[in-house]
DNA sequence: GAGCAATATTTACAAATGTAGTCGTTATGA
DNA sequence: TCATAACGACTACATTTGTAAATATTGCTC
């Protein structure tokens, strides 16, 4: 029986070998729950199969080797995790697996601000804005920026 | 030998009654390492903090417990963690102690705020403002009273 | 003066996170 | 064919975080 299958689904990996068995949706067994969050370490993993689009573990590793010092295993490990969160999917590729996002980056970073703002700024997105403007952290060419910006957007 | 004061400092929180020696400065052992990292719950404490400017445990506890449903205990070990990380400062008041605020507000505001913006925006906290403004996250509203401040700063 | 209530200090413990090592399988090249 | 390298899976382990209980001390009330 698929128990087996299953449990290594619930695992978040497979092996690419083993009757890649698709017949069981991603979701199969409650998606809806609060996306689970997406830690730091693994956000950088993101980035990269965000800029990629779809990658080994590999060259994820070679990419975000460059940043940080990672070695394989831990990208392996992070890779792993995010499968689990269901923010990445694996297809097999040959005897190795290919990850690409599940998750928009649009999404995340949306999701991320939001955050920030509630707990901040009280949700109100324009007193981060505020914030922002007075602490040193918009230039003069920022300013001209987000003004040419909102132009835009009154239409 | 001064060890064993030294090691309760250390440790964050003394007796208020043994002898509070204030002979010692709060950062005698090296205080500029990076300042330590506040975490989601602590940072809710010092909330309560900056807005009353000084409180005891069982005050800060009450006011924070509103939202959060925390016991005495958790909010004691978050203070006594911000108190470690030199965050927060304690004056002994009777037998117990008052907690203040070590950190300005802004200043933690702010460096939340530019983790958030190097980490998403590659620094740069125009695209932070444009991201709020295609996402739902800014309001007409919002849009007006940005405009407006960037009328003022324009000078 | 004895007990109680309020305090601070210590200890606890599970979950998440950062970082990696080990194990088992298998495609591959000598 | 046999060793080896490449992979995924599983295990590991320290640290941080969230949440609190247990313990010790002590001023206050009866």
């Amino acid at each position: 029986m698929t128990t087996h299958v299953i449990k290594q689904m619930e695992a978040g990996l497979s092996t690419p070998d083993t009757t890649p068995d698709k017949g069981i949706s991603p979701d199969a067994k409650g998606a809806h729950e609060t996306p689970e969050r997406i830690s730091e370490a693994e956000h950088a993993v993101m980035e990269v199969l965000w800029d990629g689009g779809t990658a080994s573990a590999a060259q994820v590793c070679d990419a975000v080797g460059e940043e940080r010092g990672w070695s394989l295993a831990t990208v392996k490990t992070l890779l792993s995790r995010l499968v689990q969160k269901q923010a990445v999917a694996t297809t097999p590729d040959g005897r190795r697996f290919l990850y690409s996002p599940m998750m928009e980056r649009a999404d995340y970073v949306g999701g991320e601000s939001r955050r920030l703002v509630d707990r901040l700024f009280g949700g109100r997105a324009a007193s981060l804005v505020a914030h922002l403007a007075q602490s040193e952290a918009l230039t003069e060419d920022d300013l001209s920026e987000i003004a040419d910006l909102l132009k835009d957007l009154k239409s």
